[in-house]
DNA sequence: TGATTTTTGACACACTTTTGACAATTGGCC
DNA sequence: GGCCAATTGTCAAAAGTGTGTCAAAAATCA
């Protein structure tokens, strides 16, 4: 995975790529949008880094004319501590997400992931199986015999994260950590409630979980296998 | 694991440190930044929380000092509730989350183990072999022809230290302070229970067990091979 | 605004761990 | 071999801990 950083400011440049390689990914930089649109056709990047204020051409015009011929590759805007961001203008582009600064590793990394797990189409498109369940993110539904079954996007993120570990358990940490905002962590009993509701859609007898399963002092893991 | 907390308000400092300790984890204690730069250097901590503001040497200088020589020891910076965060500075510096007081517990711990999880992704192996049984301690549960034992944290904890003295007989006293908390030891029949539920569930004639084979006077060591 | 989703606290329930009583086994000794 | 003391096995119940569930409050969405 190679991802492709733009930004003017030669110190938050280098911060921000040490901390992109630091979880193994691998960095392209540019010092202006110029640089950026070259590096882009150059390198293929899987995923845009853009600071919006750039000498030469901002982040809006490289975002521009990478979507003139890429309408799928992931873009996300940086914006400086007071900039104002055009959200509208941004999103009018097809950005898929902002980070304004300041901004913490963990949000940058926890963006870009999810930017690049929402584009990735490694997982079968756009839905996955679990057991006679068929999910739709797209969609916020799940299926089983045709039958549809409405689903919240935490409750989608929550079996996707199951999905994504089907081998082994996920502990409670790693469900708060993956599925809830970023720097939110809610108390006590929220995870659990969560879970009661969506074994209540999902479970064909919800007292007795099959697809949910709950390992004690861990937290939950994929039934059937 | 060892978690150093540099802040200069006594109190919070201990409701910190009281917090952090409940979890299991041992804490050192700074005042300002020149102690927890000595005591970084003494204590060999796992993870570093640091307050921004504090006397001698502030939040900052201290994880640039840390960093010069270990750039992957997960960092955390406290910043008080209406202080302004150089976050381009802490990222630069390698930081790996900001707490904002006023902060939760449960936030700062999930935080402190989100930080640990991604320094250590997977330090040890995900499973291991005991005859025919494959144990898996992520999920708490061991395999036999396909089928799946569930087991609890203590009884993995068993299995692992039987494993790893395979050689060899494992005597009570280094199974109790191994397996069972610091500074804890249940009196009388506490091991042989474990010893017992353990066997009735791995064995397959708990009467006569081959997996777990007790040694008279010293404590249990691995059969079959 | 009303409707949906999310969070929280109280409490019940289930599982794990510990404990005490007593039975069974082992090895040494007469 | 039989007896004794030490050690371990077994059971049932108490104590401790984590999770399930409900109702209601709070937050969010339309």
């Amino acid at each position: 995975m190679t991802i492709l950083i733009a930004e003017d400011d030669p110190l938050t440049l280098e911060a921000l790529a040490a901390c992109i390689e630091s979880e193994g990914f691998t960095t392209l930089r540019a010092a202006d949008g110029r640089q950026a649109v070259e590096l882009w056709r150059s390198g293929k990047p899987d995923l845009l880094c853009l600071d919006i204020m750039m000498p030469i051409l901002d982040g809006y015009e490289v975002c521009r004319r990478v979507r003139a011929s890429d309408r799928m590759l992931p873009i996300l805007f940086l914006s400086a501590k007071n900039q104002e961001i055009d959200v509208v203008v941004g999103l009018d582009l097809g950005a898929d997400d902002f980070i304004r600064k300041p901004f913490t590793r963990s949000e940058v990394m926890a963006r870009i992931r999810a930017a690049l797990r929402r584009s990735a189409p490694n997982d079968a498109a756009d839905h996955f199986i679990l057991g006679d369940l068929t999910v739709r993110p797209r969609s916020l539904i799940a299926e089983r015999d045709g039958k549809s079954i409405d689903l919240t996007p935490r409750e989608i993120a929550m079996l996707r994260l199951l999905h994504e570990h089907r081998e082994e358990a996920v502990s409670r940490d790693v469900f708060l950590d993956t599925c809830w905002e970023i720097d939110y962590f809610p108390d006590s009993r929220t995870l659990d409630q969560h879970i009661l509701l969506l074994r209540k859609k999902i479970e064909l007898d919800p007292a007795n979980p099959v697809i949910i399963q709950t390992v004690r002092a861990i937290g939950y893991r994929l039934g059937g296998r």
